[in-house]
DNA sequence: ATTTCGTGAGATACAACGTACACATGAGTG
DNA sequence: CACTCATGTGTACGTTGTATCTCACGAAAT
């Protein structure tokens, strides 16, 4: 059955375009997306309460809700204020264009370690910004005798590799902050017991002389560049671009 | 400074290959391994709360807390349960193997949408069955005169593209699923003003040739096997194997 | 057969969270 | 000066994860 909430309700961002009749305000979306995304870079995501972002704002804890219909339109918020950080160079070619939306989005990430933790499905939604640059990498792609459904799986797959790799490597800075771990080295030595034990039952002899004759285990951005190498190589041969 | 709880816990798996001194009990990880599996797989992963997990055993809220050290420990309990459903086939070549592994994966994460929607750093441990699909990929791609780090880099790259491609396709069917809507088409009509909205702008000239002329919009599967081919085509390519 | 003891489950409670709702307030307009 | 409506306040509710105390029961020991 159909429920009344199903109304078109005006977007997020279509309410953002048109100018509130009276601008003499204390908030706006801007600084609640501002003052957010500031306290997530320093404490993390889960410092962002509801309760902590009014605060830090100077209101009452109801009073954001005034710009936004939940949490989860500030975590939008939060997405496209720093995105606006995020443009590609014009007027190189579709591999260089891909490798700046690969490595601009690893230094966007580290940058704000909290875009990776959250939830797949905020990071649907397709904000202005996030809009902005999937234009820009799109139409690098145009031109090259590709056709519509080709291009989107070059960006796609571009897109996918770079969010499965930050994801993990973010999850391994974000272990590290939470627990006050100051490199990858504080990281294996308390992961050491764990891992060891593991190796003991002899179930893993492969990943076990990984562990022992491997030297760039700690080169993210090595790990990074080789599988974004690989995709881009195989787009190449597989499209003949 | 050191916190006193640094003291080096003994692991969740470590705990449960010792059997128990007293076998007779109701629980077991185990239980609430398959019940929080079941709820999550039928409800979503918003359903498992602590509460709802004990009244499904038919125990007291706080009665999993024998065996679990919190929230994040059943979470860790049923990825791994779901895992065991994994297994790679022996004797294939590397690029056999690795496509086994990216649609395995695919095939289980479909089956289990909760899996996309866990944070990322619960995706990071080590679980005994996730250990062992590891094992198996990184064995395929042993005697092919790599040394370990491309030997990493080549599962590493590829388990990237698997689960960002994931991410994105769960995120959709989540949406779905949360919203009751039957197919892509419901979606699309659902979100049709926003995108309609965003067209209007004349920003995205080129996403808009996009959704005008793609024919394979909502072909999830073909989308995902492109994008594969791209990432093994590369490292054949970049690693002459 | 009775006592002892430890383990597993129950009951209660608390702080923190997102947010619904009714109210106050103050600037702009007549 | 009165009216009005957008904007921020105050209060409160239900739900969550989980700390802590208590209780019951089966096995081992006497």
């Amino acid at each position: 059955m159909a429920t009344e909430e199903d109304k078109p309700r005006e977007s997020l961002w279509e309410r953002l375009e048109r100018p509130s009749p009276t601008p003499r305000q204390t908030l706006s979306p801007q600084r609640i997306a501002a003052a957010a995304a500031a306290v997530a870079d320093a404490e993390g995501l889960e410092a962002i309460t509801m309760r902590r972002l009014a605060s830090e704002l100077g209101v009452a804890p109801m009073a954001p809700y005034r710009y936004v219909a939940g949490k989860d339109d500030v975590l939008e918020l939060m997405v496209d204020h720093v995105y606006a950080d995020l443009r590609l160079p014009d007027g190189l070619g579709w591999r260089e264009t891909m490798r700046a939306l690969a490595l601009g989005t690893r230094d966007l990430v580290l940058r704000h370690l909290w875009l990776a933790q959250l939830s797949p499905q905020a990071r649907l939604s397709l904000t202005p910004n996030r809009m902005a640059v999937a234009e820009q990498a799109l139409s690098a792609l145009d031109g090259l005798g590709l056709d519509a459904d080709a291009m989107m799986s070059v960006f796609r797959a571009v897109d996918a590799y770079v969010t499965g790799a930050l994801n993990y490597e973010s999850a391994v800075l974000n272990l590290l902050r939470e627990h006050g771990w100051s490199d990858g080295g504080e990281l294996r030595s308390e992961l050491a017991p764990q891992m060891i034990w593991h190796m003991r039952t002899g179930r893993y002899p492969t990943f076990q002389r990984y562990l022992r004759t491997a030297t760039r285990k700690d080169d993210a951005h090595w790990q990074f560049e080789s599988g974004l190498t690989y995709v881009l190589d195989g787009i190449a041969a597989e499209l003949g671009i």
